[in-house]
DNA sequence: CTCACAAAATGACTTAGATCAAGTTCTTCG
DNA sequence: CGAAGAACTTGATCTAAGTCATTTTGTGAG
C-alpha cells in the first residue's frame, strides 16, 4: 500500500501501539490530502466520511444557525483530529470544517475506523483518550468565554504565550483576525482589548507583543489550569508521541 | 459483594455485554450515594475520586471564575454520567457538580473505572460511545446559546415538548427557575421570552403551557436536529439499553 | 380563610460586546 | 517607488440580555 500514508499513521501519537492488522486495514481506508486557504472542506449536517487528521495548517469547526448567524465552536491546529464522535456515533456532523490555511489533511474512512476500534482494543484506548481530551478542551474553551470578559481572554492569552515562549516579548502566531476567532470575539473587540491592556503595559506593534510588567497583566487577567489547560494530557502511559 | 449495586451495574446500558470478571471489579469500586438537593456533590479542580452515574434526580455541572462568575456548562438526567474525561485522563476535574434535586448516584472509583477500560474492550467501546454522545451534546449546548436567542431557544424547546409530548399542551417538566439554568439564561429573561411568545399563540399557567398555534411558532424558533439532538445515539448495536 | 413566604412577572436601567462607518497603517506587487 | 488592497484601529451607535427593584401571583401551613 501507500508508503507515506501507512508510515504516517504508524507513527501517529494516538495510533502507537496498535496491531500491524489494523495499521494495515486502517492504511486500506486512507488517503492524504491538501485543501488551500478558504476550502469548506466539511458541510455541517453531512454524513461523516472519514475521520480527519490535522497534519498541517489550521481548521475552524464552525456550526450555522439560519440567517447567516454563525460561531466557531472548536479551533484546530496540528496534530487534531476532527469529527471523530462524528464518525464514532455515525450519525451527521454538528458542525462544517474550514481551512484556515492551506492544511494536510490525513483522513480515515469512517467505517475503517468504527471497525478498527471495534477489533483493536489499544486503538478503541487511544482514540478514547484523545476524545477525553477533546472533551476537556471545549469545556475549557466554554469556560474561558463565559467566565471571562474579552479583555481577560486576551490577557490570559498573550500570559500563555509568555510562558510559552519563556519572554516577555514575543510575537503572535496568527494575525489579530485569526486570535479574534480562537478568542470567539470580533476582530474589532481584539483591538480595544489590545487597547485596555495597555495601562496595564502591554504594548503591541504588529505582530510584536511586549509584556512590560507581567504581574501587572496578571493581577487584571489571572489565569486558571481549569480553563487554560496546558492539554498535553496522556491517557495512558506511552498512548501519545 | 453487594446484590444491588452488582444487578445495577450489570443491567445499566453502557455495562451491558461486559465480562463477568470486569462487572465484579467494578462492583468493587463502587457504590450508590444519596444527596440532598442543593448539595455539592464535588468541586471543580478536585481529582476526580469516582465516576458517577446519575440514577435519579438531576445534576448541574457548573464552572466558577473569579468574582463570583458562574457558569453552568452541562445539566444532566438521568441515566448520565459526569467526569467521565476527567476518570479517563486522571486529571482534574473542570467543573464542580450540584444536586439540583435529591439525588441517586452510582460512584464507581476512578481506578477501577480506568482498570476496567484497559482490560475489557468492550467497556472501553461503551464507554467511548457514551463520551461520544456527550461530547456531541455539548456541541449542541453551545450551537444553541450562540445561533440562538433567549427567545428562540425558549421556542425551540417547547416546540421539543410538545414533540415528546404529542400533544400541544403539556407541563413544563421542570419549574421556569430551572428551565432558565437549562437554557442558560435568567429567570427573568425566560418570563420575557415566555412574554414575547404570546403573540405567536403562547400560553402559559403555572407550569401548564399552551402552544396554540405551533406552526407560527416554527416559523419564529426553527427547530433544528444539529442543535436539538434527539440524543438517544448509540455507539454499536445493543451497546445500551 | 388568611397569613407568610416563595416563585414569577414586570419595569427601569446597565452593560459587554457587536455592528457599522471612517480612518490609518501595513503589505505587496506592478 | 507608489498605488491598491488588506489588516488593523478608532469612534459612534445598537442590541440582547443581565441586574436590580417592585409588584403580582401562587402555595402551603396553621
Amino acid at each position: 500500500m501507500n508508503g507515506e500514508i501507512s508510515s504516517r499513521l504508524g507513527s501517529l501519537g494516538p495510533l502507537t501501539g496498535i496491531s500491524r492488522e489494523t495499521l494495515d486495514n486502517l492504511t486500506r481506508g486512507a488517503s492524504i490530502r491538501r485543501y488551500p486557504a478558504g476550502t469548506q472542506i466539511a458541510e455541517q449536517g453531512a454524513a461523516p466520511e472519514f475521520l480527519n487528521v490535522l497534519l498541517e495548517g489550521s481548521v475552524e469547526l464552525i456550526g450555522k444557525g439560519r440567517d447567516e448567524r454563525e460561531s466557531v465552536v472548536r479551533c484546530c491546529e496540528p496534530i487534531d483530529f476532527f469529527f471523530l464522535a462524528a464518525v464514532l456515533t455515525d450519525r451527521p456532523c454538528l458542525l462544517g470544517a474550514l481551512a484556515v490555511e492551506p492544511v494536510k489533511i490525513l483522513t480515515i474512512s469512517s467505517q475503517t475506523v468504527r471497525e478498527g476500534v471495534a477489533s483493536d482494543h489499544r486503538l478503541a484506548l487511544n482514540l478514547m483518550g484523545a476524545q477525553a481530551r477533546q472533551f476537556r478542551s471545549i469545556v475549557g474553551r466554554v469556560k474561558n468565554l463565559n467566565l471571562r470578559t474579552a479583555t481577560e481572554r486576551l490577557g490570559c492569552y498573550l500570559m500563555l504565550q509568555r510562558e510559552r515562549t519563556g519572554s516577555i516579548a514575543f510575537a503572535l502566531p496568527v494575525p489579530k483576525r485569526q486570535l479574534a476567532v480562537r478568542l470567539g470575539m470580533t476582530p474589532e473587540s481584539v483591538s480595544r482589548a489590545f487597547a485596555s491592556l495597555r495601562e496595564y503595559g502591554v504594548s503591541v506593534s504588529g505582530r510584536q507583543v511586549v509584556l512590560r510588567d507581567p504581574e501587572l497583566v496578571r493581577a487584571r487577567c489571572v489565569p486558571d489550569p481549569l480553563i487554560d489547560l496546558d492539554d498535553r494530557e496522556r491517557l495512558f502511559p506511552g498512548a501519545d508521541t
